[in-house]
RNA sequence: GUGAUUGUAGCUCAGCUGGUUAGAGCGCCGGAUUGUGGUUCCGGAGGUCGCGGGUUCGAACCCCGUCUUUCACCCCA
């Protein structure tokens, strides 16, 4: 059998696995500094937990766990003569892997709400599955970093958001522009335009502009059946330009649109002075496809690096009402592993301490010898060195290129002579001078 | 989910319009070199040509299916 994994999965070699920690690291730091606390949650969920929280699309993407036992055999004619999707799945399988942090959240903040002092604050690095086709920055399975405030409208949460994501951006060295809207400025706009049960296809359009222009956008509304007259004011406002005093005066007669106005004048204004290498800035094409956002919606991109955003979240008013919880907002910005991975690797900003680590390898010259050596690898470990020895007395040539290998750069020589002396000859593999050193010299050159 | 694209040794890739025994570089193993590597030289192992079917006297090469890779769309981190 050939040694494969599935698509859209990968291995992560220890120099990965390094690197990624380096991440989280900073991200754990940031979270922490601004009192967010630690949780997790399974990495499966009922299925009904899931389905219904992100719209059609998300819905079409959760991985389902097929029951286990004889569960066919309770399905009804009916049920398989129907073939549908929907039906015949929720029969076939009843969990799923968790597609997002947010909404395991939610559930995790009512199921024990009598233990969570509010507003809750938590941070979540878990990671997630979505059943996509993959492509450059896109997997199927991969690792979200989650900051979340619950039960709080403040808007001071959105602009501890913003200077959360700047803070763990500039720790990384990764310049970055975090987008803004809110999405009741889209609602006010749909409710102007008199599309308002068309917000979704509305929304999707606006979403396109970067990519097909104006013209385009205007086109995809048509195509999705949006009023020639809708469509037609629609293209006005975006010859005018849609700068926020722009659609202060288009938003003038809807109610939300001025409140999604006012959240977004407030954030901006006050996230202004603090912030160290990210720029802010309003985009009103932001859109998100997640159904769950009420409010505020971020986006974070990469500067210099074509890829998919490297950060996204929003305030959702009343996704716990749906696990039975009222009147508890949250807000919430995540924070894509891979992404920000891929993202340092091309613009060479891993530091290189990362990767190596002191540490001392004692060459294997025979059996006496290596009773000797490893008396010397045993006091180095308990004084917090990493040292090890080489397992077989196998040619010098052989372990040295073990070492350089594994990325040792020094070897200790314990040989016939070495037996029981107080030091011992160290050998620096980069520049080849060897030292006779003793236990003390080692701990102080690599502890 | 829609439309393309890719697959030959551990890795990167050659392989002509279908033609005998599928090659190279790097890597790996052994030797020159039994206590000091990285150079050099010599030798060696390693391949169901992604998988299944078809066309043909003959298929790595053509056709169909399938899996995989990468990309665009959709959507998103």
């Amino acid at each position: 059998m050939k040694p494969s994994i599935a698509k859209g999965t990968r291995d992560f070699s220890a120099a990965e696995v390094q690197k990624r920690q380096h991440i989280m690291n900073v991200l754990r730091e940031a979270f922490e500094l601004r009192g967010f606390d630690p949780i997790e949650t399974p990495s499966f969920e009922n299925l009904d937990t899931l389905t219904g929280k992100y719209g059609e699309e998300g819905d079409r993407l959760i991985f389902k766990i097929l029951r286990s036992g004889d569960f066919t055999s309770k399905i009804d004619d009916g049920a398989w003569a129907g073939k549908d999707p929907k039906t015949l799945g929720a029969k076939v399988a009843d969990k799923a892997l968790r597609y997002d942090l947010t909404v395991p959240f939610a559930r995790y903040v009512v199921q024990h709400q009598n233990e969570i002092a509010f507003p809750f604050k938590r941070y979540q690095m878990q990671p997630v599955w979505r059943a996509d086709r993959p492509q450059k920055g896109r997997f199927r399975e991969f690792y979200q970093c989650d900051a979340d405030v619950v039960g709080s409208d403040s808007l001071w949460q959105e602009v501890e958001l913003v200077h959360l994501y700047d803070a763990a951006f500039t720790k990384l060295g990764l310049p970055t522009t975090i987008k803004i809207n809110n999405r009741k400025i889209l609602a006010g706009m749909a409710e102007i335009l008199g599309i308002k049960d068309q917000f979704i296809s509305f929304t999707v359009a606006i979403d396109k502009l970067d990519k097909v222009g104006p013209q385009g956008v205007l086109d995809e509304m048509t195509n999705q059946g949006i009023s020639s007259e809708a469509v037609f004011r629609f293209g006005q406002w975006l010859e005018a330009g849609m700068t926020l005093d722009a659609l202060k005066e288009v938003l003038a007669e809807s109610e939300e649109g001025q409140l999604g106005l006012e959240e977004l004048e407030f954030i901006l204004t006050n996230s202004q002075s603090g912030l160290q290498s990210s720029k802010v800035e309003f985009d009103f094409t932001l859109a998100r496809g997640l159904n769950y956002y009420t409010g505020t919606i971020f986006e974070v991109a990469a500067e210099g690096v074509a890829i998919g955003s490297v950060g996204g979240g929003g305030r959702y008013a009343d996704l716990t009402s749906i696990f039975g919880l009222k009147n508890t907002s949250g807000v919430g910005i995540s924070f894509g592993l891979d992404r920000i991975y891929l993202c340092l690797e091309e613009l060479g900003l891993f530091p290189t301490e990362v990767s190596a680590r002191p540490a001392i390898l004692f060459a294997n010259f025979g059996e006496a010898e290596a009773v000797s050596a490893y008396q010397w690898v045993t006091k180095l470990v308990g004084q917090g060195v990493r040292a090890e020895l080489y397992p077989d007395a196998a040619k010098l040539k052989k372990q040295f290129e073990f070492a350089d290998k594994k990325g040792i750069v020094h070897m200790a020589m314990v040989g016939t002579n070495e037996m029981g002396a107080e030091a011992i000859p160290v050998k620096n593999l980069s520049t080849g001078e060897q030292e006779v050193m003793s236990l003390e010299q080692i701990v102080a050159l690599l502890g």
